[in-house]
DNA sequence: ATAGGGTTAG
């Protein structure tokens, strides 16, 4: 097969090899026997070989990428500049710049020495890590050793200035040069795109002695992406003179991300070639605004027409099934993904586990969750969310707890969801605990929602007058959403003196929609208040109020039914309903 | 130098 005429040829010419592997991405595959051969003891064979598997990376294998390259570099017996600059310039890209600052400062321990290739990969990786100092101190030994005449040097302490919110020193750099190039351009007009100062990107993009694809897709991006004017996006986007694939995406992405999923979808169709990007901008268009069901089929046109789901189409997928309550559609794109070897990560995992959380599935969710070495906050926050949701909030507060003995970082949203948790439990006392910890041992500062929770908190458990304290004693000024919950609690516990206070207060914010009135008047017909009830009714008629169509979605063997209040054209369903409801009666 | 991803009460 491939792999024994590539070992055949490997003894005889191994460069020659090399080129073949790197033309037909076998290299991976014939590594192994490089290896064995002891090739790498020759220093330029293996940053040769380092080079091409780093080269053969793509954004879903590069976990797998860097093990191989990670293992051939631990090989090299002396590493040469070429090597060492291999493994930094491969670790600088998005993926791990820490790892690149770590093999720079190995390297310059080794005496190996730096050159200008050295520098731009340093400074990249700088340009992603918080703060600036690395930055600042790798500025200052490339000005000692001359390389700031380097144009790859200098547009890399463009880049890394802006990125890390220098903009003004980005630029006297750029106006420092005599001779600029167009990559120094576009530089700086990314720098001012990713800090928000479009008006001085465009100032730039108009001066420039000439453009390519990236000045145009840099500004497109930023027009639509950074401040949601479309329309001028748009304007640039006709007035390319050569559109390429990204200026699309960017084009595209930008209406999905404000909901005008009708002139993405027009563009989309218009393209002449799409890639994954492409695809997964669409699916997570309508994911995010409100039609999963149309990022389902877009998913399936997808497979249709031959395109292979990465794994962030893959999570977006997952998020419309989380969001429809599909199971089955959920299972099978996981089964699909272990299938297609399309690694997971710690994100596609935790998608998978709010699917199966809002699917019901506990049991799978759990499964997954503890089969996990690595878990972010959100993976913590997904789980606790959903023990809540469905009737575990003991173990959700558990959950917590763990979290707090291992140490893993919080945010605010942890709290939310655990003391969601605690509300829907009744666990008054803990949630009180919890929500006063939070400020003096986690030092997270309780948001209007975090009294949201208080309220409901105690909304739940009948302390109505306590939770009407905490929102008038509350350090910001209390949102709607507090007295429309603690409105809600007065209609558990019957309550029509605080329920018209809360009533008030939503008119006084503007809030008072009809959904307040309805639960008002419901509260008042439970009470036997007649007068009051009609009071409303005649309230809410002469501001023509009317109630909302209840809508909601439901999976019968693999199908999306959606219904719609009133349509009764579900047959099979109702007939399992009615045959349902027949059974509880007869109990 | 440019394009896509996970969590928020009812």
């Amino acid at each position: 097969m491939a792999t024994t005429s590539f070992s055949k040829l490997l003894s005889q010419s191994p460069f020659l090899c090399l080129q073949i592997a790197r033309t037909t991405s076998q290299i991976l595959q014939i590594h192994a026997q490089l290896i064995c051969r002891a090739l790498l003891s020759d220093p330029f064979v293996a940053s040769r070989l380092l080079f091409a598997v780093c080269e053969l990376s793509n954004p879903s294998s590069v976990h797998l990428t860097a093990a191989y390259a990670e293992l051939i570099f631990s090989q090299i017996n002396h590493p040469n500049t070429f090597a060492w600059n291999t493994m930094i310039r491969f670790h600088s890209q998005p993926s791990n710049p820490l790892r690149a600052l770590l093999f720079f400062s190995q390297m310059r321990k080794n005496g190996s020495f730096t050159d200008n290739y050295t520098y731009p990969f340093v400074l990249k990786a700088c340009a992603s890590m918080p703060g600036r100092r690395e930055g600042v101190v790798v500025h200052g030994e490339v000005v000692k050793r001359g390389f700031d005449e380097d144009s790859f040097v200098r547009n890399g302490l463009i880049s890394m200035y802006c990125r890390s919110g220098d903009v003004q020193l980005g630029r006297k750099i750029f106006d420092g040069y005599q001779s600029r190039d167009l990559v120094s351009w576009n530089s700086m007009i990314a720098g001012y795109v990713s800090c928000g100062e479009i008006g001085e990107a465009q100032k730039l993009f108009d001066a420039m002695p000439d453009r390519d694809a990236f000045s145009w897709a840099i500004l497109i991006d930023g027009c639509g992406k950074k401040i949601g004017d479309v329309g001028r996006a748009r304007e640039l986007f006709d007035a390319m003179p050569v559109r390429d694939l990204v200026c699309w995406n960017s084009m595209i992405d930008g209406y999905a991300g404000l909901g005008m999923m009708g002139p993405a979808r027009e563009l989309f169709e218009a393209m002449p070639e799409r890639n994954v990007i492409s695809w997964s901008i669409l699916i997570d268009g309508y994911v995010r605004h409100g039609d999963p069901k149309e990022a389902l089929d877009i998913f399936q046109q997808m497979l249709h027409h031959g395109m292979k789901p990465d794994k962030v189409s893959a999570v977006g997928v997952i998020s419309a099934c989380a969001q429809l309550g599909t199971l089955d559609q959920g299972r099978w794109v996981h089964l699909y993904l272990k299938k297609n070897r399309i690694l997971f990560d710690v994100v596609v995992q935790t998608a998978l586990i709010d699917m199966y959380m809002k699917c019901g599935s506990l049991d799978l969710a759990r499964r997954l969750f503890y089969s996990m070495r690595k878990r972010s906050v959100v993976t913590w926050n997904v789980m606790i969310v959903g023990l809540g949701a469905n009737g575990y909030g003991g173990e959700a507060v558990e959950l917590f707890y763990q979290m707090e003995k291992e140490g893993a970082l919080m945010d605010d949203l942890t709290f939310l969801a655990v003391l969601t948790a605690c509300a829907h439990a009744g666990l008054v006392t803990k949630g009180w605990e919890i929500f006063e910890r939070m400020r003096s041992d986690f030092r997270i500062t309780p948001k209007a929602e975090h009294y949201g929770c208080l309220v409901d908190l105690l909304g739940h458990a009948g302390r109505l007058h306590e939770a009407r304290n905490v929102i008038e004693t509350m350090p910001m000024k209390p949102t709607s959403t507090l007295w429309g919950s603690l409105l809600a609690a007065c209609r558990t516990y019957r309550c029509v003196d605080l329920a018209e206070v809360s009533v008030e207060q939503l008119r006084n914010l503007g809030a008072d929609d009809s959904g307040v009135y309805v639960l008002l008047s419901n509260i008042y017909a439970e009470e036997g208040m007649w007068d009051d009830v009609w009071r409303i009714r005649k309230l809410m008629s002469a501001r023509g109020m009317k109630k909302e169509v209840g809508r909601s979605v439901i999976e019968v063997n693999g199908r999306v039914h959606e219904f719609v209040n009133g349509d009764v054209s579900h047959l099979e369903i109702f007939a399992v309903l009615w045959s349902l409801s027949n059974n509880v009666a007869s109990v």
